[in-house]
RNA sequence: GCUCAGAUGGUGGAACUGGUAGACACGCAGGACUUAAAAUCCUGUUCCCGUAAACGGAGUGCGGGUUCGAUUCCCGCUCUGAGUACCA
């Protein structure tokens, strides 16, 4: 029979499934070998052409490694929380978890006709709670512990605990906050439970902190680092802005150093490493206080300081009297001609002169308005502004002047830098453009132009370095600094902890509940904390996450109640700490203050007119209360004053309920519509008064300290099984994926991860292969993961991956048509033109000639001739052929061309809607579409899907071709061109089985020294080719090795056989069935041993040495490869040939290699 | 700007440690079979000069260098792609 890849494939795959070829054993005497692919998202659209590349080279390696004896852990599973499925959801109401279900099996079916030897009893999701438990789990363990430098490693926090009790903060070399305050054993054991919870928070690997975070307004949540591409989103390609708002963070930073030294010891390509550096940013230096010069610090500096119910960071005040900066260059120190601080730097406030103020505020107000993709395109304007402040340069006594700029970062070092104008060009152009000094330092300096950062040279103008060179200087700088205490070496790194909340809902809840304010985790036997279900997937009215919506999602303390915490925090006092539900406290002051920030054009206006008492009572706006954020409320009355058309303003019903919650608590509510405000505010104004006169004082019975009314009704107070709200972020999606190769290697575990002998057996992924995308994201955070694992010895190995392997990106291949369209003025085609296209009928021109016509050499006139030429006598008519000729370009489907042909039959069938009667002028009768390369996109029309193909050729060819296409780690286009080289050569190869009737066939006579050169040929090359990765080179070599073999009419079965396992893990299912045909038990190929390469079949008697002349090959001469070049040379010069070429001149000299050629130089 | 990767026929690409540049495949051209088309098979196919062949010349982004010999090593440059960016 002829080759039936339809039916052999769907056989095969199906023996595969029945009867668990691939499963991996648990415990084996064979070597381990893991291969992983990064598991998919399964997305909507479901596979390209392009997915698969990386599953098929890994497929291949695991196949080979199988057939080389290993014990191979081969697994697939789906990264199934995220964004896409929660987007659909928002849109049709759908539960994301159905979403995700379809899609998946939709990969799951397209997986599997592709043929891979996947172990699909170990699948994972990370949406499935048997999953998600333990990713809760290892967040647990976060929480639970905190970095020790000394140790370099992580240890629990009751270790810390300890220490804190025997010695305070002291001796402690800990990675945390900034803000961790110094105190001694004794004043630990003053603090309260929840001082001292709030203390630790400070130190836990994972850390509920107020920090500046990459907002993102049209997703409703935060995004990592990682997820934001030149200011907006990577998913959606939303803006992003910068916000302040309390968060999730894991501190990755504690392990900034390792993820930098892990990265010389993994097989991973350099570029990748490089990313990760660079992301890690690890620069060696030396921080400077410089001291601030005593001359008027401004009194009112402090009190316009806005941020006054903050409790001021240590050191950032003025007793200590200096600011300190980072610098890489601290041998410059004495060409220090001023100094820059950040506009956000917390002491600009307090360093700014009355006689400075009106330009500094100025200043900052330019900046504030500046987004962050203004600001860098804006890199190459200097501005800046002068504090009226100086420092003392502490080494030379030098008064230096502060000045502020956008060009220093908040966030890097210490948010302020010392200007070094002689050596880094932004100084130098800044203190020309503020005509402040430059001093050069080095005798090699050549300033004239632009700074010169070189390290040549010797030290000039630079008191006791003054000769030295730069090592020495260094040292000598850093040695004086230690001395006089006001400085050290230091290392900085630009890595930021990772923020880990998403106020999606989607993705793992945090295992956290909230007591006085402070987080607390559930206990571990509650573990999975199960994603509530909410009645929509948005965020609530007030603005939390959706999880929000959830009905009794609360933690019910497991057993007596817990004690009453203190009040809040002093610095939150007439605050509206007072009114606001606690579980929700520091939500809403979030939420509030960036409603405060965010006025609305109403809210501004009626603000005018209730602010500073001017009603006679006080108002308060964005207050939390409850649950709710009020627009403007005043305590005293009780009167609740709300704005429709607020953006999180959703329904009657909703505002409604929420006045009939307020009224609860005592408040009355008057509501006015914006345009009302708008227009007549005067009248709101009189409205507003009108009803302060008519009300009593406000009863507040209602909030009593901290006795609680639950945000679900129920009374909490004193009971037990006391309830406390949860947390209402969730984690990003990187948290499921962070772990996941562990649990693949003991995936139905319910009482651990995976079993320490598991991890003992399988210790980590042998060969990686996924997308350079996931470099600074999934690479770096699985990295991080696996470290702290390991400190808790969880796991046994340091790095996770030991090699990487980065599949390239395919790219698509668009094809293009030309449409024709004739009018009376030239030029491109614009919008005003509908009527052109709808009133003539669609007439499309072959590639070729559309070029022709859009460069003018092809007219009118020629254009008619064609359409009659071929089209027939009066196909013309119908265009307005008098008029000008022009074309437009525009998508047509790859699916519908081949080679670049046009099918017009299907073209006609596809786009009868869109262009009925469509009329083609052709080049060598056919339709030659323009090509291109772009991103393989739906709206380009450019997505090949691995179904078609399959269909059409067969997954073995899939396979092949994209592996054919060329190296795995380049990006290509996709090109179905050459698909039909691969299938001829499959067909080629079951041909070498079965004689000229197709009949099964093959010979038991001993093979041909030729037929085992060819084998042993192929042997070689696979071997060396799938070790290296190089799986384009076999194909070639495969067909190289079939041609021969059809050359020399083999049908022998040894060879055959051996072939059979050679191209299995390439080709799988048309070599189980001829392995099959030839015999064999069903399903052992798979587990058959790769056949031995025997050299002494390769060994030759002769060799074409190529004869060249000056290095250039003239002609090839056969001699016997047992000649040594003496002789050689004589048989060389010897040759009548040769002696034509030489001239008969003698050579001046002869090279000879032996086995590889000659040369001869005359 | 900085860092990294890359540039070879009409196309995808091969040439592994410096040793016959263009393997393999697509495409194209010509031919066989066929009433015809498709499919299949055969031959040719880097470019230039030459009627064809023999033969000759040029040739791996550009310019130089090392070498008997360079796609491969070194120096300088151009272009393309990726990452990153006032990081002190």
């Amino acid at each position: 029979m002829d080759y039936q890849f339809k039916d052999i494939e769907q056989k095969w795959q199906q023996f595969w499934a029945d009867n668990q070829t691939f499963k991996a054993e648990d415990k084996s005497t064979k070597p381990k070998y893991y291969v992983l692919d990064m598991f998919p998202y399964p997305s909507g659209a479901g596979l390209h052409v392009g997915h698969p590349l990386g599953y098929i080279a890994s497929d291949i390696f695991a196949r080979y490694k199988r057939l080389k004896g290993f014990n191979v852990l081969h697994p697939m599973g789906y990264d199934s929380f995220g964004l896409p499925a929660e987007q659909y959801a928002i849109q049709t109401g759908q539960h994301p978890a159905i979403t995700t279900e379809a899609n998946i099996a939709t990969y799951r079916r397209q997986l599997d006709q592709i043929g891979f030897s996947f172990d699909w009893s170990r699948e994972v999701r990370t949406s499935s709670p048997d999953y998600y438990k333990w990713t809760q789990w290892i967040f647990m363990q976060l929480f639970n512990n905190w970095y020790n430098k000394d140790a370099d490693k992580a240890e629990s926090i009751t270790k810390l605990v300890a220490h804190f009790e025997v010695s305070g903060s002291a001796g402690l070399n800990a990675v945390c906050d900034e803000e961790a305050a110094s105190f001694t054993a004794a004043e630990w054991k003053a603090k309260n439970n929840n001082e001292q919870q709030e203390e630790l928070l400070k130190y836990r690997l994972t850390y509920l902190r107020e920090s500046t975070v990459n907002w993102c307004p049209a997703l409703g949540t935060v995004l990592a680092n990682d997820e934001v591409k030149d200011g907006f989103s990577e998913r959606g390609g939303y803006p992003v802005e910068q916000k302040k708002m309390m968060q999730w963070s894991m501190r990755i930073t504690a392990y900034a150093e390792r993820l930098l030294q892990g990265l010389d010891k993994i097989d991973w390509p350099e570029p990748l490493k490089e990313m990760q550096r660079n992301w890690i940013g690890k620069s060696i230096g030396a921080s400077v206080k410089f001291p601030i010069s005593p001359s008027q610090p401004s009194p009112e500096g402090r009190a316009l300081n806005e941020a006054d119910n903050k409790v001021s960071p240590t050191g950032g005040d003025l007793e200590g009297g200096a600011i300190e900066v980072f610098t890489t260059r601290v041998d410059t120190i004495f060409g220090v001609t001023f100094l820059v601080i950040a506009p956000e730097h917390e002491l600009v406030a307090e360093l700014t002169t009355p006689a400075q103020k009106a330009e500094i505020d100025a200043y900052i107000a330019q900046t504030k308005k500046k987004s962050e993709l203004d600001r860098m395109a804006d890199a190459k304007t200097v501005s800046g502004a002068f504090t009226g402040s100086y420092v003392i340069n502490p080494l030379n006594d030098e008064k230096v002047p502060i000045y502020i700029a956008d060009y220093v970062l908040a966030g890097y070092g210490t948010g302020a830098v010392m200007a070094v104008p002689s050596g880094d060009q932004r100084d130098f152009l800044f203190a020309k453009h503020f005509d402040l000094p430059i001093i050069p330092i080095l005798d090699t300096q050549n300033i004239t132009d632009e700074a010169d950062p070189t390290k040549e040279g010797k030290y000039i103008n630079s008191l006791f370095i003054n000769g030295l060179v730069y090592k020495e200087a260094t040292a000598a700088v850093v040695a004086k600094l230690e001395e006089l205490g006001l400085g050290k070496a230091k290392v900085n790194f630009r890595m930021r902890d990772a923020i880990f909340g998403r106020q999606r809902y989607w993705g793992e809840p945090v295992p956290v509940y909230f007591k006085d304010g402070l987080p607390h985790l559930i206990s571990e036997s509650d573990l999975p904390l199960l994603l509530p279900e909410v009645d929509k997937y948005l965020p609530t009215e007030s603005g939390e996450p959706p999880l929000g919506r959830a009905e009794g999602w609360a933690y019910t303390a497991p057993s007596k109640s817990p004690p009453v915490g203190e009040t809040s925090p002093s610095h939150e006092a007439g605050n509206y700490r007072e009114t606001a539900d606690p579980v929700y406290y520091e939500q809403l002051k979030d939420y509030s203050r960036e409603n405060r920030n965010q006025p609305t054009p109403a809210e501004d206006i009626l603000w005018q007119f209730l602010r500073k008492e001017q009603t006679g009572f006080k108002f308060r706006r964005q207050h939390a209360i409850d649950q709710y954020i009020a627009d403007f409320v005043s305590l005293e009355k009780g009167l609740v004053i709300e704005l429709d058309g607020h953006h999180h303003r959703l329904s009657k019903e909703a505002d409604d309920a929420r006045t009939e919650i307020l009224n609860h608590f005592g408040f009355e509510v008057l509501r006015f519509a914006n345009d009302e405000v708008l227009q007549n505010p005067q009248k709101v104004f009189e409205k507003v008064k009108e009803k302060l006169e008519a009300l009593p004082e406000r009863d507040k019975t209602h909030f009593i300290g901290d006795q609680k009314v639950s945000p679900t009704g129920g009374d909490l107070e004193g009971a037990d099984g006391a309830e406390y709200a949860y947390e209402l972020s969730t984690m990003p999606g990187w948290a499921g994926s962070s772990w996941y190769w562990y649990r693949y290697m003991d995936a139905h575990n319910n009482k651990e991860f995976a079993s320490k002998e598991a991890i003992e057996y399988w210790k980590d992924v042998d060969l990686y292969i996924g997308g350079s995308e996931h470099a600074t994201g999934h690479l770096l955070y699985s990295r991080f993961w696996n470290k702290f694992l390991k400190d808790l010895d969880l796991v046994v190995e340091e790095e996770p991956f030991k090699k990487l392997i980065n599949q390239g990106m395919i790219q698509g291949r668009s094809n293009f048509i030309y449409r024709v369209f004739f009018r009376p003025w030239g030029g491109e085609l614009f919008e005003d033109a509908d009527s052109v296209k709808k009133t003539t009928p669609p007439l499309f021109a072959s590639f070729s000639l559309a070029q022709k016509i859009k460069n003018g050499e092809l007219l009118s006139d020629d254009i008619k001739e064609l359409i009659t030429e071929q089209l027939g006598e009066h196909a013309a008519d119908k265009y307005n052929i008098s008029q000008v000729a022009f074309v437009q370009r525009s998508h047509v489907d790859v699916n519908i061309v081949q080679n670049d042909i046009l099918d017009i039959q299907q073209f006609k069938a596809k786009y009868l809607r869109e262009y009925p009667e469509a009329e083609f002028i052709l080049e060598k009768d056919n339709y030659i579409c323009g090509h291109e390369v772009e991103k393989m996109s739906k709206s380009k029309f450019n997505v090949v899907n691995p179904d078609d193909l399959i269909t059409r050729y067969g997954a073995d060819t899939l396979r092949m071709y994209e592996m054919f296409l060329g190296p795995l780690e380049q990006s290509k286009p996709w090109n179905t061109n050459g698909i039909e080289g691969v299938f001829k050569f499959l067909r080629k190869f079951w041909r070498l089985f079965h004689n000229e009737a197709w009949a099964f066939t093959v010979s038991d006579a001993e093979p041909t020294k030729a037929e085992l050169k060819s084998l042993h040929k192929i042997i070689r090359k696979v071997e060396e080719d799938v070790e290296r990765f190089s799986f384009n080179t076999s194909v070639s070599s495969f067909m190289i090795a079939i041609n021969e073999l059809t050359d020399l009419k083999c049908n022998n079965r040894k060879v055959l056989q051996d072939l059979v396992v050679v191209l299995a893990s390439y080709a799988p299912h048309i070599c189980e069935e001829l392995w099959t045909l030839l015999g064999n038990q069903a399903g052992t190929l798979s587990y058959a041993t790769y056949p031995k390469f025997n050299p002494a079949y390769l060994v030759e008697d002769e060799f074409a040495y190529p004869i060249s002349i000056n290095g250039k090959t003239k002609m090839n001469l056969n001699i016997s490869l047992s000649l040594e070049p003496k002789d050689i040379e004589a048989f060389v010069l010897a040759n009548t040939d040769v002696q034509r070429y030489l001239d008969n001149k003698q050579p001046k000299k002869v090279i000879v290699v032996k086995g590889r050629i000659v040369n001869m130089v005359i």
